[in-house]
DNA sequence: TGCGTATATCGACGTTTGTCAATCTCTGAC
DNA sequence: GTCAGAGATTGACAAACGTCGATATACGCA
């Protein structure tokens, strides 16, 4: 990167080189697969719909939320319902359980705390 | 969802209609625009690009970071750089002071530590 | 067996997103 | 004033996303 600065040695103002900072890579950086990881669990909080999901099936803990009481507070149709707990379940956030013919869903437990924690703890 | 009940006035009890579980609104659920408001926060953490310059910026707290240090480890090109920058400043995840002709960028203090109390918090 | 219902899946559509080449704006140096 | 470089903006494009109607699947009941 230096082109021909005579004495390089002792200064460490460079002409037109490395003005700004240092390069600051290659060190306990979160690296490509661990973001693409992290990335896919904060996309799955990244719609308002999904947010309310699991608010509503985070209130009442002790009896599970079935589908069937999703669309109507949420103002959205039985395919989206069902396709936004897809999402959330593939993320590990959501449990899906099927008795009989109803689904319910319940937070997967220290699902949310170990998001929460990885975001202050990102290196 | 009513086919033909002849009777359907006063009766509170349904023989098909609710069977699985209450309805569980109307509580302190997530409301719409808090939810709005939320989800915009995760989905600039929805990518893995912007994690990684929010890693690599809280690396170096002292010195700030600046733009020119990013394509190269992210293996994006300037303009796509400036973009997710852009986003995270909206977002209030990052702070940028322009000095000469150089931009230097900061981690919000406290705004992580905010999102992350958020979701477990989670009502 | 057959029917009604709850949920999942499919297909389509408009919108949003991530990326980059090209260009613009601004600042410092000569 | 002129020039060079840093970074922001624009426009374009493919890919991903959210939504919903239509349909499929699975289960309980008579």
């Amino acid at each position: 990167m230096s082109t021909d600065t005579s004495t390089e040695s002792g200064l460490n103002l460079q002409p037109f080189e490395s003005p700004c900072c240092v390069p600051a890579e290659g060190k306990d950086i979160l690296q490509a697969e661990e973001a693409e990881l992290l990335a896919s669990h904060f996309k799955a909080l990244s719609d308002p719909n999904r947010l309310r999901i699991l608010s509503i099936v985070s209130a009442n803990k002790d009896s599970e939320t079935c589908v069937c009481d999703l669309p109507e507070p949420l103002g959205l149709k039985q395919p989206t319902v069902s396709h936004h707990l897809k999402i959330l379940v593939e993320a590990g956030l959501l449990h899906r359980e099927k008795r009989g013919v109803w689904a319910y869903f319940s937070v997967v437990p220290g699902a949310l705390e170990s998001l929460s924690a990885a975001l202050v703890a990102k290196k």
